[in-house]
DNA sequence: CCTCATTCCTGCGGGC
DNA sequence: TGCCCGCAGGAATGAG
């Protein structure tokens, strides 16, 4: 699951492989993946044949290509989006969606999606930030991240602090899996209430935070070396290095107490019962 | 304005 | 063997 590690090097690929390069064709192979182009099909192709590429950016798990119009190709790459950078005879992927061919040949843009939460759309503006984007806040690895607004802002919520962890516009960039990692390694639980929360703990919680990030991306990174770009949820730091997600059962890497599961907003959250144990006034 | 449940989608794997 | 169902979850949307 493509959360800010997984996004920052896909950003990073593109921006090695598409910059300054003008797109000649695209095709729409799944109209679900241009669902986010309320103009359709027609007009999202007339947007973009002809356009020059700037660079590539990215606002937590968001992507855009600025494009020489002043409009930006954004994509979100969702639970199992893909944008590779592949070879025009390279044979198409079962769940292809969207392909982008540029003026100067091989190789194109491919934007592959098993269960199409994910898709592109061309929006306005790109120099900066998107106007669709807008409401998405700097992720907490982006040096203008303002801790003490985030304390504040984090206090003044009425709600548990891994529904705050997964509030794209309180902090961005985090999802189901890195939330669970970063809270093990702060010893907080899920459902702690924000506004109980002490300065120190969210300060060691950011710190947490900062340190899961920046692994995964350290390990996302290195193998990110050849003409392909991917996002394989399965791949590096998915692997070797959780501590808690996924791990029902198995012992804490700090305690050795067997790691419990919970259903939680229709999804799972994994905790070390006495690493993490649950508070007496409990939100989520 | 704030919080939270619902919804979209498809492949995989467990159970029967 | 094959079918069914639960599960994976980011974020827009609308209810309250």
């Amino acid at each position: 699951m493509p959360e800010l590690p997984e996004v920052e090097t896909v950003r990073a690929g593109l921006e090695r492989w598409v910059t300054g390069r003008t797109i000649a064709a695209v095709d729409v192979l799944h109209p679900r993946a241009i669902r986010r182009h309320p103009a359709g099909e027609r007009d999202f192709v007339a947007l973009l044949v002809g356009r020059r590429v700037e660079g590539a950016r990215r606002r937590g798990k968001y992507l855009w290509l600025p494009l020489d119009s002043g409009d930006a190709l954004q994509a979100h790459l969702g639970m199992s989006g893909q944008l590779l950078v592949q070879p025009a005879a390279a044979l198409d992927e079962t769940h292809l969606r969207v392909r982008v061919r540029f003026a100067d040949g091989d190789p194109e843009l491919r934007f592959v999606d098993q269960r199409t939460f994910g898709g592109l759309a061309v929006v306005a503006g790109g120099a900066a930030l998107p106007g669709t984007i807008a409401h998405i806040a700097r992720d907490p690895l982006d040096p203008a991240f303002d801790d003490e607004a985030f304390r504040i802002a984090l206090r003044s919520r009425r709600t548990g602090i891994k529904r705050a962890l997964l509030d794209q516009s309180l902090v961005s960039g985090i999802g189901n899996i890195y939330a669970d990692e970063s809270l093990w390694r702060a010893r907080l639980h899920y459902a702690r209430p924000t506004e109980t929360l002490t300065r120190s703990e969210v300060d060691r919680l950011l710190a947490a935070v900062r340190d899961v990030l920046r692994d995964a991306l350290a390990a996302g990174g290195t193998s990110f070396d050849s003409l392909y770009v991917a996002v394989n949820g399965e791949s590096g730091y998915f692997a070797r290095d959780l501590a808690v997600y996924g791990r029902r059962d198995e012992p804490c890497p700090r305690c050795g107490t067997p790691i419990r599961r919970d259903a939680f907003m229709n999804r799972s959250s994994y905790t070390c019962p006495r690493c993490q144990p649950r508070p007496r006034r409990a939100r989520w």
